[in-house]
DNA sequence: GGCGCCAACGTAAACGTTTTCATGAAACCT
DNA sequence: AGGTTTCATGAAAACGTTTACGTTGGCGCC
């Protein structure tokens, strides 16, 4: 019996090639490496080193046949860009990786069919999914997800419609922030510049405006300027605004890179930001707090919603949940300079709390 | 019979089903939905209603099985954050849904152990691997790599030891960039803040600036003062330079990170960037369009890189191409304001050119 | 009209596991 | 001692495909 390394065949080894090594059945095998017991422990332990030996590693696509298990679960995502993407799949795959659990990732389709398409091509490779597109409404799920995959669905205007959703707090940071604006910042008007009205997040951040205007300043009419999210939109709206006579004393942008092309606008005009006016998005991209003055804004812990819908998934895998409640993700209202809050400068600008541990 | 929904059974149809549902054998039902003929074109479409009609999707585990092909293809990555990260898996996610692979991914871990518990958990889940890993070696690979599965390493030191390797010109990025700060801009000398010497990318980036030097200043001795990649790193190496005599003229950061970091150090100490010393980074992160005054970079095609990557992997899949050749990615010299370049401020800022057309 | 050929189709064997069930031996209890 | 329980083990049936190989039948050709 040589027990070289030459001695292992260039095929790979199935476990009935381990079972003849080990001169026990296939059964005891599978039991052995499974680890159920009933079996000795001088053959487990026989069983290990020819499996060791012969290198043998178990063939999932036989394994799931049978179990009806591929341990894998399918994230379904839009076409997304920079740190939201990177932080939500980080936080699903440490989520994932701690439970065992593989990651599909099926990224960067725009247009309904293309996520159906691609909804369609993980039948049968996962054993659950993680859903957040803006293409997926109820008939599309209905049309499309397989009958009983476990599913969770981000940020989705569907709420208890029998499907487990777990929502970002859009509606309360946006509150919160114009709450802050109003009160303790003690400005006497906000106005809005307001995402696509199409978009979920941009309609739960205008309600989230209009609720809080109503609650703190009820007499002041509202003041709601059409942006579409980009840079480019916030530059005019901020020129809009700018216009208006008289003219707000705080704007608040339904998100950062709106209150990024605002801000621009404001220099432009020789305003003195927040003096002369105020300004806040919602976000906290990571050039919030790089900019000059730095821009208060919304946080939303984006890894921390991929994470608790793993977890959530997993919980539905495992029947210790129902399939049907619906969670929502607080926000962080994050003061910096822009917004002119009382507490202004109090403390020196530190700006040495690196997001990225590492690079590249 | 009744064609109604209801009358679809709850369990999965199989492939058995359908052959009952359209009275043929499984063979020919295999056969007709998998297009390979051999079949009348009136009993396919027979097959195809009933496939249909019973919502039939063939397993993929029993597939896989037989065919001893996945369609999906695992990407093996370190802890990544940001844009990076983002980046690289959308260039792999495109390139693989237009060759109808699936996408495994595996990000997030740290320690070799991490990596080598995340390749043996893809065996036989996929059908090659792309890996971007700062512990693999060629060491590692022998240990872990399963026998057959093809492989190609993105940004690995392994230069051609047999593998497949794709990397990004750090090296090139480097010296155009310090050419530049010494030719085109007119630096008399320019000091490097390096990253950690354990970085292969920071090797390869301070190795550049040692060429540049070499070439453009040969007279000048080297200033080469140690960073780490982090902003903190950056903005001590900043005021060391600052407390050296002379001081040098230019700056070269081997990362954006660190050049930020200095960038306030600079300012700090009351200096004009890029009047009184001028300054550059490497990576163009996002960020750096940003800042004021805004920084010179060199900047790196990461979804070119992830593309091309799997680009090669399919054609090593499709068996049309060698498995050991190396490929190098171009880097380009993004010119901004703090490098002092003779053409500054030449034509007015211009800060709207949103890198993200969608926001969350 | 018999012969062979081809296209369409069916039968059955793989693929590599897990798991149920049967079997025998050993240990335990009265 | 005899019966009963436990326990390690093996044989074999699944799981849902693909595919090699037969088996038809029809058709053209001599």
């Amino acid at each position: 019996m040589p027990c070289d390394a030459a001695t292992v065949t260039t095929k790979k080894a199935t476990i009935k090639d381990v079972a003849r090594e080990a001169k026990v059945s296939v059964a005891s095998v599978s039991r052995a490496l499974n680890g159920q017991g009933g079996v000795t422990a001088e053959t487990l332990d026989r069983i290990r080193v020819a499996a060791k030996r012969l290198r043998y590693i178990p063939d999932n696509a036989a394994r799931s046949l049978i179990t009806r298990r591929t341990h894998t679960i399918g994230a379904l995502l839009p076409d997304l860009y920079g740190e939201f993407f990177s932080e939500l799949i980080r936080g699903i795959d440490l989520a994932a990786r701690a439970r065992g659990l593989q990651l599909l990732v099926s990224s960067s389709h725009d247009g309904v069919e293309d996520a159906a398409n691609a909804m369609r091509a993980m039948q049968g490779r996962v054993d659950g999914m993680l859903i957040l597109s803006p293409w997926v409404d109820a008939d599309f799920l209905q049309a499309n997800l397989p009958e009983d995959v476990p599913t969770v669905l981000m940020n989705s205007p569907l709420d208890a419609d029998g499907w487990s959703v777990l929502n970002i707090d859009n509606r309360g940071g946006a509150y919160a922030m114009v709450q802050h604006l109003l009160t303790t910042a003690g400005h006497a008007d906000v106005a809005l510049i307001s995402g696509p009205g199409s978009n979920y997040d941009s309609q739960q951040r205008e309600l989230g405006y209009r609720e809080a205007m109503a609650t703190f300043a009820s007499r002041v009419p509202l003041n709601i300027v059409q942006g579409n999210f980009t840079e480019q939109s916030g530059y005019e709206a901020g020129r809009a605004i700018l216009a208006q006579s008289p003219r707000p004393r705080a704007v608040f942008a339904a998100n950062d890179m709106m209150a990024l092309g605002c801000l621009y606008a404001f220099k432009e005009a020789g305003l003195r930001v927040p003096q002369d006016i105020a300004l806040a998005g919602f976000d906290d991209i990571p050039i919030a707090r790089y900019l000059s003055p730095s821009l208060s804004t919304v946080s939303v812990h984006i890894a921390e919603l991929g994470r608790s819908a793993l977890e959530r998934l997993a919980a539905l895998l495992d029947g210790h949940a129902q399939s049907t409640t619906s969670d929502t993700l607080g926000c962080a209202v994050v003061i910096r300079e822009t917004c002119g809050s009382s507490r202004d400068d109090a403390s020196p600008k530190n700006p040495y709390q690196p997001k990225s541990p590492t690079d590249v």
